[in-house]
DNA sequence: CTTACGGCCTGTACGC
DNA sequence: TGCGTACAGGCCGTAA
């Protein structure tokens, strides 16, 4: 999935179709997706007119008119379509598990195979209290987050800095492909105890993080199978990846042609290069 | 408190 | 072609 670019490139596709739009109709085709929808969920939405979302880490919100928000999770396979309801694009398969029309003729679906995503519903007051959210670190694309709350989150922490990095609670937004990627191009192994990183090169790590994010936005995210913003277009930022899937093949950085290595970390793979990477 | 691991689901790629 | 196995971008609950 839709690690922070892809669910960004998501939001905007969403942006676009939902903010201003009242939900003519809501349908949930089974009864829950990773948890049960919430109590009258359809029943909940339709009517409401949705505002601009927003995203938070790897979820996107959205929040209505009646006091309501939708949080979503896209898991490892979720994805939305917006077409036009008249053409019946979606709302059909057995993986298209909701269907929102808006009185703008639009149908926007939400598939998801593994069903691993989520749907929430939250009183707007209540969004920084609720379980999805309260635990969030910073999001590293917010003002905010830099290398002094880096840092922080890192002090004291023994478990090597992929799985910090992977760690929501620490810093919201990056999954297994973009913390190998930002690790590589900020040069350190994914090995290093996280409180064992200097502050340079916590502050190298920040821009990496920044680079790599910005890079795939702009490239509209990376396609490995499943994952298509919500006008069907593909990502592209796969070509760039310098480690990720990579494995067996030289490293990128113009001075090295060392190997790519892949280990596994508390049950992840981990591409990187043991010889620029420290 | 922190960290490690199994499990949730389905689809796909690969070896035989 | 068919079958079994391993693996996939995430995160939650539990246990140590």
């Amino acid at each position: 999935m839709p690690e922070l670019p892809e669910v960004e490139v998501v939001r905007r596709g969403l942006e676009r179709a939902l903010t201003g739009a009242r939900f003519r109709s809501v349908r949930t085709r089974r009864a829950d997706l990773r948890f049960p929808f919430p109590d009258r969920f359809a029943e909940r939405v339709t009517g409401a007119r949705a505002e601009a979302p927003e995203r938070r880490g790897k979820h996107i919100i959205v929040p209505l008119d009646t006091g309501w928000a939708i949080i979503i999770h896209l898991g490892m396979t979720g994805r939305f379509l917006v077409g036009k309801a008249s053409a019946d694009e979606g709302g059909e398969g057995k993986h298209a598990h909701v269907v929102f029309d808006t009185d703008r003729g639009d149908r926007i679906t939400f598939f998801d195979a593994r069903r691993f995503g989520s749907m929430d519903l939250v009183e707007r007051g209540d969004l920084q209290i609720h379980a999805r959210l309260k635990d969030l670190g910073a999001d590293p694309l917010a003002a905010g987050f830099g290398a002094g709350s880096l840092a922080a989150a890192l002090a004291g922490r023994k478990r090597p800095i992929k799985a910090a990095l992977l760690d929501q609670r620490l810093i919201a937004g990056l999954g297994n492909i973009y913390v190998c990627e930002a690790l590589h191009r900020a040069r350190i192994s994914p090995l290093r105890p996280s409180a064992r990183i200097s502050r340079a090169r916590i502050q190298r790590l920040v821009e990496a993080i920044r680079s790599v994010l910005d890079e795939a936005i702009a490239a509209g995210g990376s396609t490995l199978k499943d994952y298509a913003a919500a006008d069907g277009e593909l990502g592209y930022f796969q070509h760039s990846f310098r480690v990720y899937g990579r494995e067996g093949q030289r490293c990128l950085e113009p001075s090295c042609g060392a190997t790519v290595r892949r280990i596994v970390q508390s049950g992840r793979s981990s591409f990187y290069c043991p010889s620029c990477q420290h």
